[in-house]
DNA sequence: ATGGATATTCAAAGCGCTTTGGGTGTCAGC
DNA sequence: GCTGACACCCAAAGCGCTTTGAATATCCAT
């Protein structure tokens, strides 16, 4: 069923069923209605690309998703981030295109997004800390939000972020409060933006109170159990232990968490946790008591603000560049206690 | 820039530039070249949406996620099953669109999608025993390809499964081997194909054996964390405890083998634990050796597999439809051992 | 030279929609 | 009765591509 056929059906013209079914004004609410009527009755919604090309718009949104060549995976966290969007895109009208694009194909790959005109904007993933997709996305001159920050980025731009900073500044002070010396941080990669500001922020609260932060303690990878297991059990095995950890991410915790029991420690007791929680729907941090000491920042939330944003760009050309930074709750959970001398 | 604009950039006709740059033979290969040269350069590809409306493709594939409305979550192995899925797209230049679709809207969502025509095929995700959009799809004659089967289904249909009916088989049978007689069953909602066919296999088993399923040992919901830690908390806190576990989840798992810790007992010596793996690449079961004795089956090669079935559909109009089923490996780890009376 | 393949190119129609730039009909006001 | 304003509706152009049906150029055998 298309304009045509329905527009025939109805003995109208096609230009007086698209504007009654765009609700312009010009059309009696009569026919208005009828055309409504036997639009639903047939089943009829106009095709998405013609619509495309008479007006220029996609009504879709691009999520382009760094794909890392180690593991083939995608960050566990997108399923949430793209659960939060999703909801404000559905009621906007908007579709969601996901591309999965290798380092390496990366400039190519928002070039070609742009003159397919598949989407209307984008949302970045993943910013490292120069990122190049920044200026050539202002280049292309295609709306776009980036999740997370560039730290080496000089022009403007739009972005929501956690406050990254803040965040493990608190949790680091927290455990020196506590007591703890020998604080390891188990961070993400950090060429990402977003661990290089956690471990600036856990470097410079030590060395604010007067603690050299031992490159010996600092570990960073992709944030699987694994990469959490391995660092917590090689670090325990030291003869100057860690007594806490800092830890990026949940699933990273778990494997510290692990290893903490391997060695046969208590975890809260004997060697302290804090991990940075994403708040994702399927391992949230414990129910009535958290599992874990954390700073949590719902990702999700945040990927709702961002489609928010997005959505305000593509429909105010000239808009200025939206930023926003989501501050991260301490939670305090069962993981973390004084310090202890072993 | 734009066809016309290459064209007349060339002084060729839009015909002859379409038909070199889609290697059709009637152009000679010396204009052939010299057009491929120029779009390179000005770095021209065609608009998606004039290109679908012409040939009535989209060269893109819908992933229609249902999404849960008490966690308003995105399934977690839907990032690893789209990364698997995304080569093979990304091969063969398609684009994925996702929608994420709550129970209630389904239908509708599925008709609009067809009408809209924004996608060439759909992969259906999380069927449930008796799904509707089965029928449903294969009334609006739109290639799909099903994750998962739907049992009550009796129409023909294209799907890719694990054998879940094996794996929880030979996993109970494992269990049973080990000396365990009271056996736990944390499931995902029975009303997901999957689940049900995992807990008709887990049951006929036992039942096999001759030992009755206790249905206070079974219990099923969302595959969280916390539910896997609730479930075994709770039942190890009975007078009559379960000595083995079987999960349907990596992370439920983990949650399970929380609450055994909790309890003070060690996994694999006192608790047995054997859970569903699907080899996620951030959630891998260890390293060398496995955490968890498990049954394994890769949901990203699920989805490179899935992907290419449906392509093939979509490009052999009126093929049969195609059928897979995937075994899954039993791992051994060391969460297992012989049943110990306490 | 000439007719017929063969190779190469082109103009124009069409995909399903929106939007421009009129039409027609009705009615109040003079 | 005539004009202008207003409400409502329509034919046709255009979005950027593919594809049909022809036209032109080239070449070989006659």
């Amino acid at each position: 069923m298309n304009l045509k056929q329905l527009s025939q059906h109805l003995n109208l013209s096609q230009t007086t069923v698209s504007r009654a079914l765009n609700g312009f004004p010009e059309v009696s609410e009569k026919t208005r209605e009828r055309v409504l009527q036997a639009a639903k009755k047939l089943n009829y919604s106009p095709n998405a690309r013609a619509k495309g090309l008479a007006t220029g718009r996609a009504q879709a949104i691009g999520h382009v998703l760094p794909i890392s060549d180690q593991h083939e995976m995608v960050n566990p966290i997108f399923g949430d981030f793209i659960a939060g969007a999703g909801q404000t895109y559905a009621k906007e009208g908007y579709e969601v295109v996901i591309s999965l694009v290798r380092d390496t194909e990366q400039e190519q790959a928002y070039r070609s997004i742009r003159s397919r005109g598949s989407v209307d904007g984008i949302i970045v993933h993943g910013p490292r800390m120069a990122d190049s997709r920044i200026p050539l996305l202002s280049e292309l001159g295609m709306p776009f939000v980036v999740h997370g920050r560039a730290s080496d980025v000089t022009l403007p731009y739009s972005w929501l972020d956690t406050n990254n900073s803040r965040a493990f500044r608190r949790a680091t002070e927290f455990l020196l409060d506590l007591g703890h010396r020998r604080i390891a941080l188990i961070n993400g990669l950090e060429f990402m933006d977003f661990a290089f500001r956690r471990r600036e922020a856990y470097v410079s609260a030590l060395t604010d109170r007067g603690i050299a932060a031992d490159p010996a303690l600092m570990r960073s990878d992709e944030m699987t159990e694994v990469f959490g297991y391995r660092c917590a059990r090689d670090m325990l095995r030291d003869p100057a232990p860690p007594t806490a950890f800092l830890v990026s991410s949940m699933i990273t915790a778990i494997g510290v968490r692990r290893a903490i029991h391997e060695a046969g420690l208590q975890m809260g007791r004997d060697v302290s946790v804090i991990t940075h929680d994403d708040d994702l729907g399927y391992l949230k941090n414990g129910h009535d008591v958290p599992i874990f000491t954390a700073t949590r920042s719902s990702v999700r939330s945040a990927g709702a603000r961002a489609a928010e944003m997005l959505l305000h760009l593509i429909r105010t050309p000239g808009a200025p560049p939206q930023t926003q930074l989501m501050e991260a709750e301490l939670i305090i959970g069962s993981s973390t206690g004084p310090a202890i001398q072993r």
